[in-house]
DNA sequence: AGCACGCCGACT
DNA sequence: GTCGGCGTGCTC
């Protein structure tokens, strides 16, 4: 027998070797190995068993490592999948699907050790002070932890190790598990009653769960078989956890396992908790296992296995969550689906959303995505029929959704003083509750005091030495900083510009700083705290700051992204947003659909006791439509008018994008290798215009187009001009943000309705391409930053 | 990714 | 005459 290896090397290629006898029974699909390769010895993933090779002598496989598989088949086969879609070498996308911590060589257990007392059988020892002691604590708990003991006796190992010669005590390895969670006390939940629209939606779940039973596995790609990938829309608070609570609980009784991919954000103890207290088995031991990018090696480790064992067969995680090896699967849901968090901004490129709906169909399994605002692709899929749409429009406490106010930032601009952090409106709502006892959200999406430091004399701007970006004033450390790489620099007192040396050096643009501090000074007696990621250094904080919110402790919360979701405070009766237009202005066909999402998400957060909650929203631009069917709460009238600008100018989902980056530290070279590029581009994607002197022969494309259409036979063709009738090709240009973290970045953009087909053909050009050494290309497949 | 082979400039 | 630059190509 033959083993095809994808080795630990970023090669875009696989190796076959020969599985020697004595290893015969050993190897599987998903068998982590070594091999020589070359001069040296590589570790690698047995991704197939064949009977032949197309290479005469083989190498043989030089040992087997670990007893059991550590993917299983299916989650080998979604890897490939990453790799061809996503257009990265299969290495690459196994790097996530099997993180570090599982795949080394030697086990990842943690061994700790164990002290146990051993009394002795004739009389006992005279001990020194120090000895008796630890001694007394020792034979008062039978058995600790060797690191326990230490603390609790405050002593040394040394002392105990005296203990052990005298022979009262044994200190031994033992493997013991890590559980993030193990200081977490959770009481168990029962299903709550659902509600007729909840009931139905639930429904409609579990009935698609149901014919698997008889039909396991439905074949991969064929038609129909996406029909079980439902998008759940739900206002804030409709009740969508208890739905998926619910069918997951079907998923279990089935004997099918579940992956609840949640944003990083949201991965709260909370919410795991929900999770935890509903199925936690008789025997106190958990069902479920948490994933996400805080845990310690040794954690994932653990939940890894717990997780490939069977012991746990409901994951929680972040987007990563979505390759745990969860056999049998049954149920997937991706909560909060239009969250950029579940796309990866480093290679493999994947989106865990369009993972999970792969990873579904290849499983057989169920998939929900849910959320209150979906994504414009994931709605458009409804309409088109690939998924299923459930609306859950009403909350389960029958609150009416906010009432939204709009206030025109222009219009309040003073004469000479500029637009206050406040308007009149939003100073007076703030008072009222002050007043009433009730609670209010600001928020702005800038961490910072100000966004730029500007000379009003020479025109000066402070900016970083690395990125194409103004500094950020930071007050409380007088420090400027650059968001994009971390850069600080000192505050200058004059104007830096030898000729100008001004010392009235201005701040523009407001942060979140700013208006903490603009509250303490029109609201002195209020309790004011600010959430952002510089407030936010420890873990702890988080949960410090909600926990005091929640208790009342805290009259005000500022914060930015992170305050936007999930927080549930009845006491919280306003809402205000300072700048909603911020993220407007970035050029992104996005914007738009970002700015909608935000303020919808913030909005909701408004009301939820039994007291009407008000938003009140400040912006420059009052009469965007992103702003406008936000106030209204019109989330169909916003998709109607976005997918029209959508299809004007064939952005998704009326086309996907791929997008490629040439980035490096010398700006020329980078821009001549992004024009090389795209002339390979429109050579091997058959776009040369024929004028260029150097058109695809006939011929050749239609070899490339054999080899194409293999694979995917709906793809379009025009002899010798066109092989992707609908592709699109844009650039070199200079990327939005051209320079960050000292590299220069210019890039094309290709759009097409035939992804998987032009990503094939991408992995064919970009073997062949030959960038200079300091040049860097990255090849972003359905990019949700522009960069 | 690494490492070898290979063909042109400044050095013991 | 060599030592060494990194361009191209190969590893089952």
């Amino acid at each position: 027998m033959i083993a095809r290896v994808t080795l630990e090397l970023a090669l875009r290629k696989e190796f076959d070797y020969a599985i020697p006898l004595e290893l015969a029974g050993q190897v599987a699909v998903g068998s982590r190995v070594q091999v020589s390769f070359g001069a040296r010895k590589v570790l690698g993933v047995v991704t197939a068993l064949m009977e032949a090779s197309t290479h005469a002598n083989l190498k043989p496989l030089l040992k087997v490592i670990g007893a059991q598989t550590l993917v299983t088949l299916k989650v080998l086969r979604l890897a490939r999948w990453i790799g061809e879609y996503y257009c990265c070498a299969p290495e690459t996308a196994l790097k996530s699907v099997l993180p570090e911590a599982v795949r080394r060589e030697e086990a990842g257990w943690r061994e700790r050790l164990w002290v146990r007392a051993q009394p002795p059988v004739g009389q006992f020892p005279k001990l020194p002070k120090r000895q008796q002691d630890t001694w007394n604590i020792i034979e008062e708990r039978r058995e600790i932890l060797l690191s326990e003991l230490v603390v609790v006796a405050g002593t040394t190992g040394a002392t105990v190790r005296k203990l052990e010669d005298k022979g009262l005590v044994t200190i031994t390895t033992q493997v013991s598990e890590r559980d993030p969670y193990a200081n977490e006390v959770i009481l168990p939940t029962q299903p709550l009653k659902l509600n007729p629209a909840q009931a139905s939606v639930l429904g409609r779940i579990v009935a698609a769960m149901d014919p698997a039973k008889t039909e396991p596995a439905a074949p991969p790609c064929a038609p129909g078989a996406a029909s079980s990938t439902f998008l759940l829309h739900g206002v804030t608070g409709s009740g969508k956890t208890e739905i998926y609570l619910q069918a997951i609980a079907h998923a279990l009784e089935q004997g099918r396992g579940a992956i609840v991919l949640v944003p990083e954000i949201s991965l709260t103890p909370q919410t795991v908790e929900r999770f935890k207290a509903r199925f936690s088995s008789g025997r106190l031991q958990t069902l479920v296992a948490v994933l996400h990018s805080h845990l310690s090696s040794g954690e994932r480790h653990d939940e890894w296995h717990k997780i490939r064992q069977g012991r746990a067969r409901i994951v929680i995680g972040a987007r990563s969550a979505i390759f745990a090896p969860v056999d049998p699967l049954g149920l997937v849901i991706v909560d909060e689906e239009h969250e950029h968090t579940y796309k990866q901004e480093e290679a493999p490129r994947y989106h865990a959303r369009d993972v999970a709906i792969m990873r579904g169909r290849m499983e057989g399994a169920v998939v929900v995505l849910g959320s209150a605002t979906p994504s414009l692709e994931s709605y458009f899929n409804c309409r088109n029929g690939k998924y299923q749409l459930l609306e859950l429009p009403e909350r389960v406490d029958d609150q009416k959704l906010p009432l939204v106010r709009v206030v025109d930032l222009r219009q309040t601009n003073h004469k000479d003083k500029g637009v206050p952090v406040f308007s009149p409106r939003l100073k007076e709502q703030i008072t009222q509750r002050l007043e009433r006892g009730e609670q209010t959200i600001l928020f702005l999406n800038r961490r910072g005091y100000a966004s730029s430091l500007q000379c009003p004399e020479c025109g000066f701007v402070a900016e970083c030495p690395n990125c194409s970006i103004s500094l950020t004033y930071h007050r409380p450390q007088q420090k400027l900083c650059c968001h994009i790489c971390g850069h600080t620099a000192r505050v200058p007192l004059v104007c830096p510009n030898e000729k100008c040396r001004n010392p009235k050096i201005r701040y523009a643009g407001l942060g979140t700083q700013k208006v903490e501090e603009t509250l303490a000074k029109l609201f002195p007696k209020a309790r004011v705290s600010r959430m952002d990621a510089d407030t936010m250094r420890r873990k702890d904080d988080y949960r410090r700051v909600l926990g005091e919110f929640r208790a009342g402790k805290i009259d005000i919360l500022v914060g930015t992204q992170m305050i936007a979701k999930g927080l549930h405070f009845p006491n919280v009766t306003l809402v205000g947003i300072i700048h909603a237009d911020l993220a407007l202005n970035q050029a992104d066909f996005r914007a738009g659909e970002r700015t909608f999402q935000l303020l919808t998400q913030v909005a909701g957060r408004a009301g939820r006791g039994d007291i009407e909650g008000e938003v009140v929203v400040q912006a420059f631009t009052p009469f965007h439509p992103a702003i406008q069917f936000a106030r209204r709460h019109d989330f169909l009238g916003f998709y109607e008018q976005e997918l029209e600008f959508r299809a004007q100018l064939r952005y998704p989902p009326f086309s996907r994008i791929a997008l490629l980056t040439v980035r490096g530290r010398n700006e020329d070279k980078v821009r001549l290798s992004a024009d090389y590029l795209k002339d390979e581009l429109e050579k091997g994607l058959g776009l040369a215009p024929a004028a260029s002197g150097c058109p695809t022969p006939p011929s050749e494309a239609a070899e490339l187009f054999a080899a194409t259409t293999k694979a995917a036979p709906d793809e379009s063709f025009l002899t010798g001009q066109k092989i992707f009738r609908d592709l699109i090709l844009a650039g070199p240009a200079p990327s939005p943000l051209l320079r960050a973290e000292t590299f220069y970045r210019y890039q094309i953009m290709l759009r097409t309705g035939h992804m998987s087909a032009l990503s094939r053909r991408l992995a064919q050009i970009l073997e062949r391409l030959n960038l200079p050494e300091e040049v860097l290309l990255a090849v972003d497949i359905d990019p949700v930053n522009l960069g």
